[in-house]
DNA sequence: CCCGCTGTTATAGACTTTGTATAACAGAGG
DNA sequence: CCTCTGTTATACAAAGTCTATAACAGCGGG
């Protein structure tokens, strides 16, 4: 999987990482036990420090996407934990759902974008 | 509209009181063309200093909440360009929808967390 | 056995962001 | 005139971000 960054965006260096690489679980670019490259090597194909990649991963053991094997790397391992996720999900939802309403989007444009989004995800993994 | 910070949350202060604002206009606490608390009244209510208020009122100008007077201060006034807000709405709800579907939320779970969001605007609202 | 790979840790520096603190300014209004 | 409004400038401390170098332990292949 092709991973980008954009140095110009205001989102850190390894937010962007974590969040393509959410992206690729999402649309089954990688698979329960593949294995990421290792933190120098995606540093060095990026362009970026290794420690920020090391930061990404790390953020990704503890927000229960990856399990890290000492001598493989990171794997990717996501921990089904529902309800705590659909918490944190709502919560994160709230403000955004509410800037969108302010601007004048229906409920039911909020409907038809989650659709979009998720066609576009199941499309991409075909 | 009771305004509350949460000290030990790891979002920045001023995006806080940023998100609360913007709930409390989804929610119809706050209409357009109500004025919103002097920034050295907030700042003195809350508890945090009137740089950091200043700093919610201007991040909320520049995405089109509230305009603001000189002589009366920081005025409701919802800004609709749709189109550009459905850009990043989209955009927005792409890595939150991905991290979802990783734990296993299935698109109508999603759904009906949209519902029972909007639900609850439009019950705090009446 | 060593070499090379893995993640991990430590230290240090530069830079940005966040939040606070004081102070002063112009504009509007009672 | 006094007081309220946002705005601006300056300074400072604390935290977060990113880079750079270096070293460590564990594991596996030649």
């Amino acid at each position: 999987m092709m991973i980008e960054i954009d140095f110009n965006s205001d989102e850190a260096l390894y937010m962007q990482l974590r969040n393509q690489i959410i992206l690729g679980i999402a649309t089954s670019q990688f698979h329960e036990g593949d294995v990421l490259p290792s933190v120098r090597a995606l540093a060095e194909t990026v362009g970026i420090n290794m420690h920020t990649v090391n930061k990404a991963y790390t953020v990704l053991r503890q927000d229960g996407f990856v399990k890290v094997d000492r001598r493989k790397g990171a794997v990717i391992a996501v921990d089904m934990d529902r309800a705590r996720e659909e918490d944190r999900i709502e919560k994160e939802l709230r403000v955004i759902l509410a800037s969108a309403l302010c601007r004048g989007l229906s409920r039911s444009d909020l409907h038809r974008m989650i659709d979009r989004i998720c066609d576009a995800y199941d499309k991409e993994e075909a």
